[in-house]
DNA sequence: CTGAAAGCGCTTACAG
DNA sequence: CTGAAAGCGCTTACAG
C-alpha cells in the first residue's frame, strides 16, 4: 500500500519498466493494449512516478521557481493565483522563494535556485538592481534556465522577457484626464523608495504636465500610513493642490482620509486618482478613480510565456505590455459610477 | 564552470565523494584539515548538490508543501512571510500548491504532493471537510508525512496538529467590549458561506449575548462589495440596530460606508467592529475598532511546529491557540487613539 | 577518519 | 513495439 515503484508497475502488468515509463511519458511509442494495461495496474496500484528519481533522470522537474518579495503585497499574491492556475494546465509544481531585499540572501537563493533543478523561473520583484539584473543573465545563460520578469521593469534590456503593463502611458493617461477635468495644481505622491515601476508612472506624469505647460510636483512618501498622515498634512498648508495621482490605490486612500479630515471637498476641491484597482479603492469614500492593472492576467501570461520559453518554442513578443483601463469612480470629477 | 558535481569537487580535493557527502552532511565525522579543504574547493567550484539525487538517495527532499486556497486573502498572504521566513531558517523549500475549492481536484494534489516527496506538509485552508481531513489523515498515516494544520480549524480532532487564535473567545470578547458599551441590538454580520473561524466567531458572540440575556442577531451576507452594500440597506430600513461585529474588517468597512451613507453616525449611533486588524482598518474613517489576529506569528509557529516534528521530536502542544489583542478605534465608543 | 560499492527510482539511447 | 542496461548525482551502511 505504502508506496509503489515502477517495478510493481511492470511486475503486476507483466512488462518492463522502461515500456512502463513509456506508456506515460511517450504513450504513442506504446500498443494500444500493453498501454492500457500499464495504466489499469498504475490505477490499481496508486502509483506515482517518485519526483526525485524522475528529475534526475531526465534533467527535467516540471516545477518553476517564483521569487518574490514581501507576499503580503496585493499585487504579488494575487499575480500568484494567475502563475498557479496556468502552471496547473501545463503540469507545473510552484516553488516558492520569499526574497528579503535588505539582506543580501539574494545570491543565495538564486544558487540555492539552480542546484533545484528548476526549469524555468518568475522573478516578481518590481525593484531589479543592475546586480540583480546580472544574475538572473548569469542564470539563463550559464544554466540555461529560462526566466521571465513578472511586472518586474528592467529598462533598456530585452534579453530576458517580461511582462507588464506600460506603466509610463498609464501614468500619462491618468494625469491627463485630471488635466482635462481643468486641474492645474496636479502632484503625483509617489513613493520615497525608488520602485521602477514608480518611476514609470512618474514618467508618464511628467511628460503629461509639460504638454499641459504645467508645473510637475512630485511628492514623495512612505508606504505607512501612519507617516504619511504627517506629511500629508503639512504638506497641505503649505502647497496648492487640486489634483493628486497616487502611486498606489492605498497612499490615495490615506490622502482622500487627511483631506477630508482638514474640511477639503473630494472631488469638488481636488481630484484623486490611485493605481492598481485593489479592494482599498472599492472601500474608500469616496470611491477611488484608479488605474485598473491586470494582476492575475500578468501573473498568468507570464506563466504562459515561461512555458514556451521552456518548451524551445519562439516567443515573439519579448517585452509583453497588457492593455489597462482607468475606471472612474467618485473620487473624480469625470466619474461614471 | 556549468555544473559542478560531486565527483569534481572529490577529484579537486583529492578525496572520495563519501568524504565530500560528510563534510556536507556530518561535518563532525571528517578530520578538520580534510573538511576545510573539501569546504574550500567546494566554495571554488561553486558546487551545490542536486537536489534531486540528494532526495532520491536521502529520501529525505527538505521541502515542504504549503496548500492553500484563493492566495489574494490578505490573511493568507501574511501567513506565507510568516511560514517562509521560518523555512529559511531550517533550510527548507517552500513547494506552494493553490487549490480552488469549487473543483474535485484536492484529492489529485494531495497525490502529487505525496509524488513529490515532501518532508512536511502545511494546511492553510481555513475551510475543511471531513473528506479532506481524512485525505490528511490517510496522507499523515499511511506515508508517514508530518501535516500541520495552520488556523484551519476542524473542531473535535487532534490527531492533526493546529495553529490558531481562539476566535471563539475572540469573537466573545468583542461582543462583550460592545455590550460593556451599553449597546443592546449588535448584530453579529457573518458570512453566507461557512467557514469554520466564522463558525467560531460566531460560537463566541452567541455566548456572550446569551450571557446579558441579549437577543443574537446574525446577518449573513456575501464577501463581494456590491452585494453587501443593497443587503446593508435593506437591513437599516428593517431593523434596529447599535452595534457590529463583522466577521472580517472589509465587511466592517463596508459596513460603516453603507451606514454613513444613511446618515448614522459611527460611533455615536452604532459601533462596529471587525477582525483581523488589516490594512483597510487604518484606512477606513473612523478607523476601525477590531481583533488583532498575529496573522504572520499563525504561520512562523505552524512551520515551527512542523519542523520539530518532521525531526521526530515531540510535540507536546498539539492545538496551539495564539493570544490575541483587541484593538480599540475610533469605531466604536471605547477608543484608546 | 576514509574509501569502495550498493542502491535510491526513474529515463533513454541502443538493440532487436 | 519491447527489453536489457547504463547512467543521472547523491547517501550510507560496511569495511578497514
Amino acid at each position: 500500500m505504502s508506496k509503489a515503484t515502477i517495478y510493481d508497475v511492470a511486475g503486476a502488468a507483466r512488462v518492463s519498466l522502461a515500456t512502463v515509463s513509456r506508456a506515460i511519458n511517450n504513450p504513442e511509442k506504446v500498443k494500444p493494449e500493453t498501454r492500457e494495461r500499464v495504466l489499469r495496474v498504475i490505477e490499481e496500484l496508486g502509483y506515482k512516478p517518485n519526483a526525485f528519481a524522475k528529475g534526475l533522470a531526465s534533467r527535467k522537474s516540471t516545477t518553476v521557481a517564483v521569487v518574490v518579495p514581501d507576499m503580503s503585497r496585493a499585487s504579488i499574491a494575487e499575480m500568484m493565483n494567475g502563475i498557479a492556475d496556468i502552471a496547473r494546465v501545463y503540469k507545473y509544481s510552484i516553488l516558492l522563494y520569499i526574497v528579503d531585499n535588505e539582506d543580501n540572501t539574494e545570491e543565495d537563493i538564486l544558487k540555492e535556485i539552480v542546484a533545484a533543478q528548476v526549469d524555468g523561473l518568475l522573478y516578481l520583484n518590481d525593484e531589479i538592481t543592475d546586480k540583480q539584473h546580472d544574475l538572473l543573465r548569469t542564470i539563463n545563460n550559464e544554466y540555461q534556465i529560462p526566466i521571465v520578469l513578472t511586472n518586474t521593469l528592467y529598462p533598456d534590456a530585452d534579453d530576458i522577457p517580461s511582462v507588464s503593463i506600460d506603466y509610463e502611458v498609464a501614468g500619462y493617461e491618468m494625469t491627463k484626464a485630471l488635466i482635462n477635468e481643468g486641474r492645474q495644481h496636479i502632484f503625483m505622491v509617489s513613493t520615497v523608495r525608488k520602485y521602477m515601476v514608480n518611476d514609470q508612472k512618474e514618467q508618464g506624469y511628467l511628460r503629461a504636465m509639460k504638454e499641459a505647460n504645467l508645473e510637475a510636483k512630485i511628492m514623495r512618501t512612505s508606504g505607512r500610513i501612519s507617516i504619511n498622515t504627517e506629511h500629508f498634512n503639512e504638506y497641505f498648508k503649505n502647497h496648492k493642490v487640486d489634483g493628486v495621482v497616487a502611486v498606489r490605490d492605498s497612499i490615495a486612500v490615506s490622502f482622500i482620509n487627511v483631506a477630508r479630515a482638514n474640511h477639503v471637498k473630494i472631488p469638488e476641491d481636488i481630484s484623486v486618482a490611485g493605481f492598481q484597482n485593489t479592494k482599498y479603492a472599492s472601500l474608500s469614500r469616496p470611491n477611488l478613480t484608479c488605474v485598473d492593472v491586470p494582476i492575475y492576467d500578468i501573473g498568468a501570461v507570464s506563466m504562459r510565456v515561461l512555458t514556451k520559453l521552456m518548451n524551445q518554442e519562439t516567443v515573439e513578443d519579448r517585452t509583453v505590455k497588457l492593455d489597462h483601463d482607468i475606471i472612474y469612480r467618485a473620487s473624480t470629477l469625470k466619474n461614471e459610477e
